[in-house]
RNA sequence: GUGGGUGUAGCUCAGUGGUAGAGCAUCGGAUUGUGGUUCCGAGGGCCGUGGGUUCAACCCCCAUCACCCACCCCA
């Protein structure tokens, strides 16, 4: 093509006026139950240094972090190098999470307060292969909880995020609820050397996806014996379906288990569930042994919310006691979950689950032989009163100015002509019922009010 | 990154070796201050880009780019 292509690029979305609508509905509901939780706001910059991206997210990740070029001398003398190398040519890269940045942030700032909760929406930015709920630009809602080693964090983060689920309509989520050290033990116990350990978690993350046989094969692939694949997959699938609650699910793992991490582990998640009846997750969570998780930094709860027709997940996190410390001195303890704004978008879309949001102006002025400062001035007078305004900006047919107004959404009109004009009112009509009424301008808003459908978002 | 597919109007897509269509959208009209339906009409495309075959290419061949689907990985 002779001219640029107007697409934006792949995995990312421009978003129009209604797209702005629904998300803005969403994330007032996420922020309003964050904040209702006592979580206070926090935004970081759209990149970071290298330093703080890498190293965090394993191998798989940090290839996925999107690197800033150096730019002119910089990247000149770079170039010139014999045998140049990734790290010559860049020192910034796009954030990855939210997760990360927070870590530097605690660990940067070393007055916050000591049990520090923070929610965070803002976009993050992965050099992915984009597909169905997939983009390489997407925002994430992260609440996290700062300082607390005790499961009140856990039970906090996943309350709200149950809460927030609830709140837009969801009835049918589940949060998946496993252990990085249960894991482990449970690897241990079947005989993989831990040296493949993390070969094995990725292979078993894919469980939902390829099955038991497919878990099989790919455990085959990376090289773990087919004794250990099959005990694994005894301990993880066999049992983890026969079993008809977590209960029982408990009791059969802790008498497999030959590894008293995680029989530690399984209490932690007992102790957790029985602390998550008394919050908005009560009858939402399920023990998911399978659960894996592919970022590096989690050591101890993981979670990730499910719903049956989505592939992926509309979110998930954990607990990371390790990873500030990679920052600073001092080793701080923190758990966090992230619920995926698009992820949600896409589902509630293909439900309907959006109640109806206007996106046009609430009033839209046509006019008829007016002068246009006259017609400025009703408008203006209209405004006064809290009316969101549009004003139909040239001379046109009656009939074009209302079609228009249809067409933009607006739900009430007002026809100003010279006779409203000379006489200070206003002809108000309501454009879904018909009904209209010549009113004196002052009274527009209450007219308007009395007949209003709903609030504006 | 590997395999498969698709590039034609703003959007979704037909189409034939002889220099292009439909639906939707947009704009205009169907008599004077009243929209959503209907009818009529108009604008808008070097048929992704560069080469080749041919008297002639949107169509055949080669290359290139972009996008889509799967694998991989994730929110």
């Amino acid at each position: 093509m002779s001219k640029a292509s107007t697409k934006p690029p792949s995995g990312t979305r421009d978003f129009l006026p209604a797209d702005i609508a629904r998300r803005r509905y969403v994330v007032s509901v996420i922020e309003t139950v964050y904040q209702g939780s006592g979580f206070v706001p926090l935004e970081t910059p759209s990149f970071e240094n290298l330093s703080t991206l890498l190293g965090k997210y394993g191998d798989e990740g940090d290839q996925l972090v999107y690197r800033l070029l150096h730019r002119r001398d910089a990247l000149k003398r770079a170039l010139e190098k014999d045998d140049v190398s990734e790290s010559d040519l860049a020192d910034l890269g796009l954030r990855y999470d939210l997760t990360v940045p927070l870590a530097r942030v605690v660990a940067q700032y070393r007055d916050l307060p000591r049990f520090f909760k923070r929610y965070q929406i803002q976009p993050v930015w992965r050099a992915d292969r984009p597909g169905r709920g997939r983009f390489r630009e997407f925002y994430q809602c992260d609440v996290d909880v700062i300082g607390v080693t005790t499961l009140i964090a856990e039970a906090e983060v996943l309350g709200a995020v149950a809460e927030v689920l609830t709140r837009l309509g969801f009835e049918d989520f589940t949060l998946r609820l496993n252990h990085r050290a249960l894991l482990r033990g449970l690897i241990e116990t079947a005989g993989v050397a831990p040296a493949d350990e993390q070969t094995a978690l990725v292979a078993l993350d894919k469980l939902d996806k390829v099955g038991p046989d497919g878990v099989r094969a790919e455990l085959r692939t990376r090289g773990i014996s087919d004794d250990a694949a099959a005990l694994l997959l005894e301990l993880l699938v066999e049992k983890a379906s026969a079993a008809k609650s977590d209960d029982e699910l408990t009791e059969v793992l802790g008498a497999a288990l030959r590894s008293d991490a995680g029989r530690a582990a399984l209490d932690q998640l007992s102790e957790l569930r029985a602390l998550l009846d008394h919050t908005p997750a009560k009858g939402r969570y399920r023990l998911s042994p399978e659960l894996a998780r592919g970022l590096g930094y989690y050591t101890g709860p993981i979670f990730e919310i499910s719903v049956a027709d989505l592939a992926g997940s509309l979110g998930g996190g954990g607990r990371y006691d390790d990873l500030i410390g990679m920052f600073g001195k001092q080793q701080i303890p923190a758990v966090g979950c992230s619920l995926g704004l698009e992820r949600i978008l896409l589902v509630m879309e293909e439900r309907g689950m959006y109640p109806p949001l206007r996106v046009g102006p609430e009033l839209m002025l046509c006019s008829l032989d007016v002068e246009p400062a006259a017609l400025l001035e009703t408008a203006n007078a209209l405004r006064q009163q809290g009316l969101s305004v549009e004003v139909f900006p040239t001379r046109s047919k009656l009939g074009k100015q209302l079609a228009y107004a249809d067409s933009v959404g607006a739900p009430f009109a007002a026809i100003l002509g010279a006779d409203e004009a000379a006489a200070g009112d206003v002809t108000l009509k309501q454009l879904a019922s018909g009904e209209q009424a010549r009113v004196a301008l002052h009274e527009a808003a209450g007219w308007i009010a009395a007949r209003a459908p709903d609030a504006a978002p």
